[in-house]
DNA sequence: CCGACAACTGAAATTGATTATCATGTTCTC
DNA sequence: GAGAACATGATAATCAATTTCAGTTGTCGG
């Protein structure tokens, strides 16, 4: 809440953004506001040599508050919202930083040809039932099915860095409509 | 063979192909020719009210011709050193078709990359696993993950019409090398 | 065999998500 | 505070895939 009052406040007359720097100097002794995932952030930037942007926090900060499944498209309205004047292009490269960072996976669904994002620790051990009708999605876990792809790797000599899997079919709802 | 020479002899001097009706009257008493797969295929025209051309049962022709995995453009080039002149809107049209028949599959294994087709009965009942590094397929069976996969749906009310899974890792000789 | 008419074709234009360009603005270290 | 490197956002480019459209062909009834 006081971020936002303060980021809002603190646009210049020419629609761009204050430094950073200032900004962090304002809220510095708040530290409620800086959560663990922009911290996590943060950090993987700094290690790459990469800057620390309001418009890099803006995205970030609305990603991780929101839950399930978000397109960079709706990211940005959403954002916009917030943080009128960030770019599409800017959500877009965000996103694939906070991929990097591991702290977002990419997901592509069905014959949708735009991917959606979710936190990448709550998206680390689940799959998905898509209703093709409907488009309901439920997400679901199976321990028992991760440890035999692991297996089948194995056989073929592989070592499995990341799955996807997706059972699609009709939702209870959709066979006895 | 046969059908190769007859098709190419009959191409008319505008470029265009002779009709079919001429076509099948020629090639009519070699049975041969005519695998169950095109017959499944102008069976599924027929009953939808389409109609069977020379591009389609040559787009299809090779096709079944192919084994493993090919997309749209290498499927067009690959028809089009037999059958020059089908354009590459009528191979994605197509290959449409084909999945609407139940007798090609898509498949989309890289994010970024273009949809490759395999025949629908050799691809039912295998996955895919990936190397991230050289691009090398393998595919595989596990029978014990659909059945769980199945468990899994029905667990949530969901029948499943169809699956996707896939295993990202390094193959062995990427792994050591 | 003849239309008639709906379906088909291929070139070209269009779409839509994502990425590249580039001139300008910002970050951050010394 | 200066400067080099990095980031931004408007815009253009990309690229697989689809749509459009004017001309062509398959199919069916007669
Ligand atoms: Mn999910
Ligand atoms: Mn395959
Ligand atoms: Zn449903
Ligand atoms: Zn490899």
């Amino acid at each position: 809440m006081i971020l936002i009052i303060i980021f809002n406040s603190s646009r210049t007359a020419t629609g761009h953004f204050a430094p950073v720097n200032r900004l962090r100097t304002r809220t510095a002794n708040n530290g409620a506001i800086m959560n663990k995932r922009i911290a996590d952030l943060n950090k993987y930037l700094a290690d790459k040599g990469l800057k620390i942007t309001r418009q890099r926090e803006a995205v970030a900060q609305v990603f991780f508050d929101t839950d399930g499944h978000i397109s960079a498209e709706e990211l940005y309205t959403k954002v916009s919202r917030s943080y009128p004047g960030v770019g599409l292009t800017t959500v877009y490269r965000t996103l694939k930083l906070l991929k990097e960072a591991g702290l977002a996976k990419e997901r592509r669904f069905a014959e949708d040809s735009q991917g959606v994002f979710e936190k990448e620790d709550t998206a680390r051990h689940h799959d998905h039932l898509i209703c093709t009708r409907c488009g309901k999605i439920v997400e679901f876990k199976e321990p028992l099915i991760e440890k035999l792809q692991e297996e089948v790797a194995q056989r073929h000599g592989f070592s499995v860095e990341d799955h996807k899997m997706e059972l699609y079919g009709l939702c209870s709802a959709c066979r006895t409509a």
